[in-house]
DNA sequence: CGTTCGATGCACT
DNA sequence: GTGCATCGAACGT
């Protein structure tokens, strides 16, 4: 089942919460790529400093203005795509960064993809690996600027219920930023192979929080 | 195990 | 001109 709009028109960190689990599917040339969703991030409003609505409204940042349940797609560091689901009302600027999948549906067109964009063999890549972290996701699954904007809930790029429960959720603070450190935004399936970072905060370190804060 | 650092393009001030 | 919501190779312990 395709999630509905209402599942986005929500408090970003129960969207966040929520999301843990679903999966992201991508078809393109009549293939289909999919994964579970392990890891993502919470940005809030032009009050997160590390969300990218804080300068206030902007070319890019203008997905995260618009209505719930759609894609915000940037790229960064010169190389990177990050792709985001746009969450709570039309004009309140939020967004949940899709960090890292499980593989599910087309492992063989990931590794090509991956191999491809990164120069390396594709035999050096392991299948834990193939989604494991932003930019490696948008790699594996195809996901570039041509997404940015698209409706998650019909067409090419969407995201399903297909009843998977999710392991332990844990929340430590988000990953790469500078500010907003102290806000417990990034929410994970804890101990998941697939989850970015594990030998830093996947596994009962002091980072590993199964409450909110 | 851990940390450092280069690659690389663009939005924004 | 500055600073990224990153990645992975290289190197140190």
């Amino acid at each position: 089942m395709v999630l509905p709009r209402a599942f986005y028109d929500r408090p970003t960190l129960d969207v966040l919460e929520d999301l843990i689990g679903k999966i992201l599917v991508h078809e393109r040339r009549g293939s289909r790529v999919s994964g579970v969703i392990v890891e993502a991030e919470a940005y809030v409003g032009e009050d997160d400093p590390a969300c990218h609505a804080a300068p206030g409204p902007t070319r890019r940042n203008a997905p995260l203005y618009g209505p719930p349940g759609h894609a915000y797609v940037y790229f960064n560091y010169g190389m990177h795509y990050l792709v985001n689901a746009v969450t709570e009302a039309e004009g309140s600027p939020a967004a949940v960064l899709i960090r890292a999948l499980e593989p599910r549906e087309g492992a063989g067109l990931m590794r090509r993809r991956r191999a491809r964009t990164s120069g390396r063999p594709a035999s050096s890549i392991a299948a834990t690996d193939l989604c494991r972290g932003p930019g490696n996701l948008t790699a594996a699954l195809g996901i570039t600027l041509a997404q940015n904007r698209l409706d998650l809930t019909s067409g090419s790029l969407t995201i399903q219920d297909e009843g998977v429960t999710p392991g332990p959720l844990a929340w430590s603070p988000r990953v790469g930023i500078r500010v907003g450190v102290s806000r417990k935004w990034r929410c994970y399936w804890a101990g998941h192979p697939s989850v970015s970072g594990a030998s830093r905060t996947n596994l009962g370190s002091s980072e590993t929080f199964r409450a909110r804060s």
